[in-house]
DNA sequence: CGGTATCCGCGCCGATACTG
DNA sequence: CAGTATCGGCGCGGATACCG
């Protein structure tokens, strides 16, 4: 197949906003990086999240040796996910867009009261 | 209304992520960043956008204060968009995510490569 | 030149059912 | 407990046509 996808340019970035710009993922990194998690704790913490959206989140922060997987066998079986250092790293270059946001929310919430507003007078 | 919906969490950076997740708007901040640009000439170095998705792009961000958009008639018409002061310190908190993947880019093909070599390997 | 309006396909994701 | 398989809706965005 030759266009996969949306090629815009091979800007490293695009492959990470991809994966950070998904709703979970970076739910799922914050969380494991206060500490490893098993499946359904992590479901219950995130809430809001589908059983096939996290096992498919996993798969693919796993796939990018961002987090780990480890499975204990036993009854009930266990299987526990952790941040490797690399996701670890990811979640720290993470924290001045955390940052920011915090910072300009507020800001932008009126700039999107303002600008609605000034749509409505057009009208 | 017990819970409406998609809610997540009300994460201050949600709103951040879904602006910077879209594929386009970062493209479109990191150009602007350079330099103030014409809608036309924005489409040409962005590449791959469409006329649709890059005025719904700067619709949005213009709504959210990080870009502004300046007519001037005349003929032919021109309107250039520019970043607001918010936006340029949002790309400059974009930076270290842009370090970190242009560091890790490699690394991280290098996982998927393995991944799906293991993953063959168990079929 | 710089848009908006309309249509429509396809890909994402929630729901459901089933398995080890 | 920790998933995979399958289906179906619906929303995102490309293509196209048209306007100031």
């Amino acid at each position: 197949m030759p266009a996969p996808r949306t090629v815009n340019h091979d800007c490293p970035i695009r492959d990470v906003l991809d994966r950070v710009g998904d709703a979970w993922s970076v739910l799922v990194i914050a969380e494991l990086d206060k500490a490893p998690c098993r499946f359904n704790a992590l479901r219950r913490v995130i809430d809001g999240v589908s059983q096939r959206m996290l096992a498919v989140t996993l798969r693919q922060l796993e796939r990018d040796g961002l987090v780990t997987r480890r499975v204990t066998d036993g009854r009930p079986p266990q299987v526990t996910y952790a941040l490797t250092p690399r996701g670890v790293s990811l979640h720290a270059a993470l924290a001045p867009l955390a940052d920011w946001a915090a910072r300009h929310q507020q800001a932008i919430r009126e700039s999107r009261a303002a600008f609605e507003a000034a749509q409505a007078a057009a009208a």
